[in-house]
DNA sequence: GGAACATTGACACGCATGTGTTAGGGTTGG
DNA sequence: CCAACCCTAACACATGCGTGTCAATGTTCC
């Protein structure tokens, strides 16, 4: 009963049906289906819709980004190693001497590649 | 002195010296210049290179991802609002009504675009 | 001074993203 | 029952990413 059909929320959101359908196969927006397979869009889900345009726009960024943030808060072991490799740009830490620098460097590395458990060769 | 040149550092990282300036235009990784211009890999860049490699392969991302994580820790309006968005999947809290939690969506997306301080119409 | 390397810039190609459109076929509602 | 909608699948096209390669030119070093 309740719920837009996806002209309908198209309208109202200012995407196209056919931008409607691939931002739920990206997984950002996936609305309800009716016993006949039409989509459904709630309230809420128009309002996500809505403010997801005004996000990519006023950032300039895509929706791959917002998968991949997404990402990044469902996968901690993702989070911690490119956490990790973008602080490798940090300062070098005072008590570690020069020459011990990449040695340093290499075990934090490891430590991080290590932590995110990974399976392949 | 001391720093790899291109093809060397390729070499002993195994990128392609064509990657490695990609890289470097990506802002990922920025080598030193020489007098002359050429670029000057030291250990610690070479190190990052190889992690960055592996970071690449065991999560299945790509240059842009890392490059979208970085910016999402040096803007914090971005990351606000990207963060705000995706917990606006998370359960709604109990004690907002179900009538009022539109409104209070809607409110939270407002209060964080304002936050971001979007500055376009 | 010449071989072996570096630089930038450009052409090119395959694959992914974003988006429209069209085709063939169900669903809904007056 | 028929117009107006929905569905999926597919063709199409622009743009961007990842990557190779080639051209024209400068640098290093024996």
């Amino acid at each position: 009963m309740d719920g837009l059909t996806i002209n309908d929320a198209a309208q109202t959101t200012g995407w196209s049906p056919r931008m409607l359908r691939y931002i739920e196969r990206s997984g950002l927006v996936v609305p309800r289906r009716s016993a006949s397979g039409y989509r459904l869009y709630g309230p809420e889900q128009l309002q996500r819709l809505r403010t997801l345009r005004e996000l990519l726009r006023s950032f300039q960024i895509g929706l791959g980004d917002v998968g991949f943030a997404r990402r990044l808060r469902r996968e901690p072991r993702l989070s911690a190693a490119v956490t990790g490799w973008l602080e490798a740009d940090a300062v070098r830490p005072a008590h570690v001497a020069a020459d011990d620098w990449l040695s340093f460097e290499q075990d934090k590395h490891e430590r991080l590649l290590v932590a995110a458990g990974r399976v392949n060769s």
